[in-house]
DNA sequence: TAGTTATTTAGATAAATGTCTAAATATTAA
DNA sequence: TTAATATTTAGACATTTATCTAAATAACTA
């Protein structure tokens, strides 16, 4: 829990997990896409894959990116227990 | 958004926000329930009220503390979008 | 009014964080 | 094998953060 509000606790994580929402991509695609060096891009995504909101797969010279949305449930649980207030 | 994640990224702030969805609590009280001084819960509830995450009333001397869940409600949109991969 | 209690503000400090450049690693292609 | 491309690792640096103690502010109470 402490891993995934961490890795959603910065404007550029949260982009990159709404860009890999429509499509899988690989670090230099979602690089492209902000004013960030690639070594911070990178790191970025070692941070969502630390707190296991995204897969990496290598292809080729490639590593490709992937939302993983099941750990979501947990921090949904999270809220909507907070919601029903005693 | 962004002070929403900040407030909830710290676990003695999570903590607090599930104090207070069982009851309201004035600063002291709930400062007695964390091995932190009361400056420094002090400064965690402001934080809290930046995100709108709780209100605050002064009630003679004391200052109680409530839980806001409608700002949640925002959270969990983000949330649910995320998870409806397209 | 003077003293006590509750809370916040101010200022300091150590640790964590986001960013960068340079270098290392891994894979593909000539 | 050598060169080019993709990505990560290493190390540095400035900023932010969580914490503390001391002091300030506010509100009761004797």
């Amino acid at each position: 829990m402490n891993l995934l509000f961490k890795a959603l606790n910065d404007e550029t994580r949260r982009q990159i997990v709404e860009l890999l929402k429509e499509k899988d991509m690989n670090a230099g695609e979602i690089a492209e896409r902000f004013n960030i060096s690639k070594p911070s891009i990178s790191h970025h995504l070692d941070i969502l894959r630390q707190a296991d909101l995204v897969t990496s797969e290598k292809k080729g010279q490639f590593v490709e990116y992937s939302l993983n949305t099941t750990i979501l449930e947990d921090l949904l649980n999270w809220i909507l227990t907070l919601k029903n207030k005693s």
